[in-house]
RNA sequence: GGCCAGGUAGCUCAGUCGGUACGAGCGUCCGCCUGAAAAGCGGAAGGUCGGCGGUUCGAACCCGCCCCUGGCCA
């Protein structure tokens, strides 16, 4: 953009898994001139494809999709990686005079791109360290040193929940400053967000997840699973434990049979999506708009021109 | 038709010499969430313990009959 002009705004189009995001991000983002960017936590894997219902090239329909595709499953992935990835994307698209049209229900990441948020630093030696204290000696003990180091963070910090007590301690070891147990306000890190959310009732989303599951099969996820097995999925610290690609890896060790493999994911969409809810809940700034409506794609754009 | 096992929370099942169901896991609902977040963690609501009758101060647990489920025999 020239100088005089001002910032394209940033759109965030949230809601639960099988809402309909990824379609209508394309429709907004042709009616309006932008380019999409992904806040799936899971579709910044390469060949996760099937089984995070990643739109193919061809159902882009030519509009740029960004931070996609960035890792190997083998390889961890991070809020704060992914963070400076989708602030990239969006400076990119607004320098550009083009709107960024994030999209995905990772709602921390959400949260983590849109709003005031800065991450500590990690480190892996002290990571690893802790997490074998925390295999010896357990979450409540562990939640009682780090109660003695910072009583606040401990507060807010459940005894049984080893994983954060785990990066507390970790935090206050690297900065040697107490660790930020809740969530920030609600403050934007850019002068003009819109957030449009996609409001679904739970026995429609319900039915969709099912039938979404049930189509990955028929398309082969099975076999995506197995591809990705031997490109080291089962050793991936994060997308081994996507939803549905966990599910699959149970059942080619035949720990459970395929059928099991099918309903466990269905349920346990269907559980994220209630925990998606809670997070955008919690949200004042998004703007609800009704699934299915016959003008839905009008009042996103609507809405984008008023807000923005 | 006979024999055996079993009928306890929405589901799968624990359970005690007869003394108020501590039930558990899963699901459901609600909540938390700062480098694994499609992850992790917590709270709550759910039961006339198959039906009827009997024994007993008292029965989900004992007896009788009935109904249902699974298996075996015929």
């Amino acid at each position: 953009m020239t100088a005089g002009e001002i910032a394209p705004p940033v759109v965030a189009v949230i809601g639960p898994t099988a809402a309909g995001k990824s379609g209508l991000a394309v429709d907004l983002a042709l009616a309006i001139g932008g380019e999409v960017v992904n806040a799936d936590s899971m579709q910044v894997y390469r060949g996760m494809d099937i089984g995070t219902a990643k739109l193919a090239p061809q159902e882009r329909r030519g509009v740029p999709h960004h931070v996609l595709d960035m890792l190997d499953v083998g390889e961890p992935s991070t809020v704060a990686e992914f963070q400076g990835w989708a602030r990239e994307a969006i400076g990119d698209c607004r320098d550009r005079g083009v709107v960024p049209v994030l999209v995905g229900g990772s709602a921390l990441y959400l949260r983590a791109v849109l709003d005031e948020f800065e991450f500590p630093g990690t480190d892996a030696v002290i990571r690893s360290r802790l997490e074998s204290r925390l295999a010896a000696i357990g979450a409540p003990a562990l939640h009682g040193l780090l109660a003695a180091v910072d009583p606040v963070a401990a507060q807010h910090i459940l005894p049984t929940n080893g994983r954060r007590v785990v990066r507390a301690l970790e935090v206050i070891e690297i900065t040697g400053r107490p660790f930020q147990a809740s969530l920030p306000q609600h403050v934007y890190a850019f002068d003009r967000v819109v957030q449009v959310g996609i409001d679904i009732p739970h026995d429609i989303l319900d039915s969709r997840i099912d039938e979404r599951v049930r189509r990955m099969w028929a398309a082969g996820f099975v076999a995506e699973v197995r591809r990705l097995e031997r490109a080291g999925l089962r050793e991936g610290r994060t997308a081994s434990r996507a939803l549905g690609y966990r599910q699959v890896l149970a059942f080619l060790a035949g720990e459970i049979g395929e059928e099991q493999a099918l309903e466990d994911t269905v349920l346990r969409t269907r559980r994220f999506a209630r925990r998606q809810d809670s997070w955008f809940r919690r949200d004042p700034r998004i703007r609800w708009l009704p699934f299915g409506a016959a003008d839905l794609l009008d009042r996103v754009v609507d809405a984008v021109r008023f807000e923005a």
